[in-house]
DNA sequence: GGGGAGAGATGCCGC
DNA sequence: GCGGCATTTCTCCCC
């Protein structure tokens, strides 16, 4: 497949799309440096300049330039070349292509936002809001609590007016969401002049290291999980989408 | 443009990567959920059967479905739906289309690994052969060292025979390198029955508040940044690639 | 398969 | 810009 070159790097500068499929090899040297041997892969060019590449199995792409990067494709002695750069970040990419497969270049007009629920703000906002959720005598007094350590989840006190910390996780939590808890009663602890303040943590569930590090800090597991709404989103859709 | 349905249905069933620009709406319910107005995007999907969904912005992709899944193009009163699901994690994925603008199935070869250098895990084989990078009379004795509650990058003694333990970062060190460093020094002082032992931090730097949280543990900080090894690199691609 | 941790993480929000 | 942190994180490795 033969490429006109010009026209391929004026598209590239004129805010274009690009999707190529081709044999390459790849060279990258910035953060970290990486080489890939030959083999068919997906490159795309976005028109804010990201790039992709995409072997053909796998969530992430093998390599990639982020948004604010150059990208040039020239004839180097019969090879094609495409070759990335971002010189403020100290980024580099060179892409050896064999063959071209596949070539587009295209406008694409997007300006949507996603819409997502089931967030762990998700969660913290279900759980100030059902507060029973954690106990029957938790009271919340704020969410997404900023301190200089950390921001806490919600944050409230019990019927004996201890300090009760909760740290939310929508997936099973892990030494890390204990370490995190433990950080943020620690300070609350020094910055009130306290010696109880409670640490709970709220997630669907808990691994058994975890749970033995939590309990190791006199903490507390609730099994909550995080809010859907699918029928608000089914309702949603309806109206947007014509459903 | 027309699509001929049972083509690209055994298409995506006999391992080809489609490559797909169109105008769609997208919803998805799994994990989470999500709605994404009609906008222009490309949409891969690979032999694997992972699905991406890209806005012509940024480096992640908008929505997604992983390996595994089952994707089938249908027509539903003369609109065409991209349908995905994944039964046994209860993954579900539905893309309106209004507009098809390319349309590519690709047979792609690609059993190439990618080779990066630059890692922590490179760091803390630097370390170990270089253990003056810690302290001059710094012995190391363990990389990775495997434990029950995570694994500790470098570990070893000083001349005073004090036990250290070594946490690398290959970027600013922050609030959470300093919680795990607090974990495994605290797991071995309650392992190993002792009451000092040194914990370290070796990263090319740390932010303001890791480091007075690292002072208040009495642990220390180390500069130290990722090796890199862009000569063994060259020598290697010229040899692999034939520049 | 679960647990633990890194990632060239990316993206978001707040200061 | 940095800092702190979630992510439908993903990926790898070890048990």
């Amino acid at each position: 497949m033969e490429v006109d070159l010009p026209a391929f790097n004026s598209a590239l500068s004129s805010g274009k799309s690009v999707i190529l499929s081709c044999n390459c090899s790849v060279y990258y040297s910035g953060r970290a440096e990486s080489f890939l041997a030959g083999g068919d892969r997906i490159i795309i060019i976005k028109s804010d300049s990201t790039l992709l590449i995409h072997q053909p199995h796998g969530s992430t792409p093998v390599n990639y330039m982020k948004e604010g990067s150059s990208h040039t494709l020239l004839k180097d002695a019969s090879k094609l070349i495409l070759s990335s750069s971002n010189l403020q970040q100290k980024e580099y990419l060179r892409i050896n292509i064999s063959k071209i497969h596949s070539l587009q270049v295209l406008d694409l007009a997007d300006s949507q936002k996603i819409q997502l629920t089931g967030s762990e703000k998700d969660m913290a906002d279900m759980i100030y809001n059902n507060p029973a959720l954690i106990g029957s005598d938790f009271k919340p007094l704020s969410r997404e609590e900023h301190t200089r350590y950390g921001f806490i989840d919600v944050f409230g006190y019990d019927k004996s007016n201890t300090l009760v910390v909760v740290e939310c996780k929508r997936y099973t939590a892990d030494l890390k969401a204990v370490d995190q808890l433990q950080r943020y009663v620690k300070k609350i602890r020094q910055l009130k002049g306290l010696q109880k303040v409670r640490g709970i943590i709220a997630a669907p569930k808990i691994s058994p290291n975890a749970l033995q590090l939590l309990h190791d800090h006199g903490f507390e597991f609730r099994s909550v999980s995080p809010p859907k709404y699918l029928e608000k989103f089914d309702r949603q859709q309806q109206k947007l989408d014509g459903f």
